[in-house]
DNA sequence: GTGCTATGATACTGACCGGTAACTCTCTTG
DNA sequence: CAAGAGAGTTACCGGTCAGTATCATAGCAC
């Protein structure tokens, strides 16, 4: 215990008050209608940090900070910082699929309508100044470990979407459906990656001609 | 000083000495014929961990203890891990060009042989299973910091890439040169890239074919 | 009111990070 | 033999890492 003017101090700092404004601000922002949990906004944060800046290159304690809350808060909610990894790259599967199965909806029995919007879809992304190639690809990159929890989540994206591809060059009626696909998997990731390191103004931006032109040399043979 | 048994042991300890069966077996080494020096060690375990456990992941401890030698030797020979980095990369480019180029003055005159040439060599290094894609592009992915002196030397290097393939698909005679440079080099990116995710046996084993195909389509037209 | 749940705040652990100081040893070159 | 360069060794620095313990508080349900 420490004596400061006339009263008692407690040394365990974790006792020590903030000033009644800190107190009226925090209270006022915690109020806030519509405010999202804790687990929301660091589930927000960390996906948009982990993007942006790379999994490794963004810690736990930074993450709870830009989301406005605190460690502990991220710990109650997520098991360690690699499941907040998985976690992240399940969602992002999640939506891609959502977003995929809604465009291919539009375009019932059409396999190649299917792919030229998901192109389209691609080339857009891939025009976006901000945009740093496809998450999956670049977690892939960046974690080395094979036991680690987003590695499963990774494949099993990328074989989906190989599969779905082999699916409509079949149904299209590409007499080498498997090796059309490889062509525009590879295409589209290469369009991801090349961005990284040429820009938006790279090879990524002939992405639709080069689709097109690729769909075009199969289904003429 | 601190007085153990009857003989003063300094007690900055690194002035302790290692035992005699330390020293002989240090000595031994050091004299060993052809050993590479620090600098060499170094850089060139630098390179393949960088290369297969990612750049962020290895310390430079860890560097300098892979090496057989301390963090002090990798610090008087590089200012920084970080050009560390860069000199490491910058040594890849060389190595590249230097390979580009003895690919290419065996097909002179011959663009096309070339860039088939060239698919080989990529389709073989693919189909490495213990390959890991592109060190420029993994490393691209790795490093978000714009002043990071490695970032120059990636765009540099793929900027350079770029401009041959079209140089390259010029000389072959293709309508749409720069079309056709870019989509080789989306599927170049692709195959590197895709290794990581879905392995040799993924899309990345139809690297030679894809590029055969695009080929022909640019030069039937 | 009384709990209960979610959240917040702070301090802490042990390990590791990149980078440096200070000193010793050995081999080479003159 | 002397001088210098290259290399080795250990300890240390401040900072950050992921993860945990402990207590406090605010809102909600009953």
């Amino acid at each position: 215990m420490i004596l400061t003017g006339n009263s008692l101090v407690n040394q365990r700092s974790h006792m020590t008050k903030p000033s009644n404004g800190q107190l009226r601000l925090r209270a006022l922002r915690k109020r806030e209608a519509n405010r999202p949990s804790a687990r929301q906004r660091i589930f927000d944060t960390a996906s948009e940090l982990f993007y942006l800046k790379g999994i490794r290159a963004v810690g736990v304690e930074t993450i709870a900070a830009e989301a406005d809350t605190t460690k502990m808060s991220l710990y109650r909610n997520f098991p360690s910082k690699d499941e907040l990894v998985a976690e992240w790259l399940r969602e992002h599967d999640a939506t891609f699929w959502q977003t995929w199965d809604a465009m291919a909806s539009r375009y019932p029995e059409d396999p190649r309508r299917q792919i030229k919007a998901a192109f389209a879809l691609l080339a857009k992304h891939v025009a976006d100044p901000k945009a740093r190639g496809c998450p999956m690809a670049n977690a892939a990159v960046e974690i080395t470990e094979k036991a680690h929890p987003a590695r499963k989540v990774i494949e099993a994206h990328k074989a989906k979407l190989r599969a779905r591809l082999v699916q409509m060059c079949t149904q299209m009626g590409a007499q080498e459906p498997g090796l059309l696909a490889d062509q525009l998997f590879l295409l589209m990731e290469g369009a991801q990656v090349t961005i990284q390191t040429l820009g938006a103004r790279g090879p990524a931006r002939n992405i639709a001609r080069a689709s097109k032109m690729l769909i075009d040399a199969h289904l003429r043979a």
